[in-house]
DNA sequence: CCATAAGTACTACAGGCCGTAGTAGTGTGT
DNA sequence: ACACACTACTACGGCCTGTAGTACTTATGG
């Protein structure tokens, strides 16, 4: 449903993003500047054209709250990651999926053991729970 | 071991991997040059550069094979891949990875509900098969 | 040995994206 | 109506990438 294909983002785009996500609600200019620590301390207009250009890339949205917008993002922090997992595993290897599942698993216990028996977990969980 | 943290690769680029990839054997810049058709064709000398870069960045290894360089790639296609999606997977919010893995999931049967199907087999079978 | 061809290394340049920010325009409260 | 805050537009340098030319090197045939 019209999820944006996850464009490759800045370091600074992602940690503007990253407030975002951080945060309950969502947030104005100022107040992300304010959680963006830098040194030198970023300019007011910068985290804006970020915040701009984020949001013409889809990534946020935002709604005009009295006399300043606020940003929020578009998808979670989780959604946007997971996507991105899946769309890697996916468009790999037309026909080839299991050779890449295997790569993956390997990489993926090698990073953290302990991912893939959640992974596991969570299958099994949703084929019982959710089962048609 | 001592995998690259694969780097973000350009469209070209990624396009001279794959002839790689696609080739059992070793390949020589003219010989990539042949199976990267381009309209208009590409100059032996852009081949080269973009194949000296891969290797700078790591990605491709070359070994000289007569008076020419034969190129080919560090990784699989599948390890590249898998290795993305578990970067994906792992490095997205510390804590909190399981809900990523469910948004992982969702994504993943959206785009192949086989895969997950494929996916927890393989994880059965490692369980089985390699325990310990 | 030397000329020639094939190959590689070095260098170049334009376009796009990103970090960074200034200035101009607009709206709102008092 | 004025000041202040906020947004929109514009700008610019750096890095990466696509693209390729030129110069240097080496194998090879005579």
């Amino acid at each position: 449903m019209s999820s944006p294909p996850s464009p490759a983002l800045g370091e600074l785009e992602t940690a503007v993003l990253d407030v975002l996500w951080s945060s309950p609600t969502a947030l104005s200019v100022r107040e992300v500047l304010t959680h963006v620590r830098r040194r030198p301390p970023l300019a007011y207009t910068t985290v804006l054209t970020v915040l701009d250009r984020l949001h013409g890339k889809g990534v946020v949205v935002r709604e005009k709250e009295g006399k300043a917008y606020h940003y929020s993002p578009r998808v979670t922090r989780e959604a946007w990651f997971g996507e991105r997992a899946a769309r890697a595993l996916a468009g790999a290897a037309p026909g080839r999926d299991e050779a890449v599942l295997l790569a993956f698993l390997d990489s993926t216990e090698r990073v953290d053991p302990q991912l893939l028996d959640k992974l596991s977990a969570l299958i099994a969980a949703r084929r019982g729970g959710t089962a048609k």
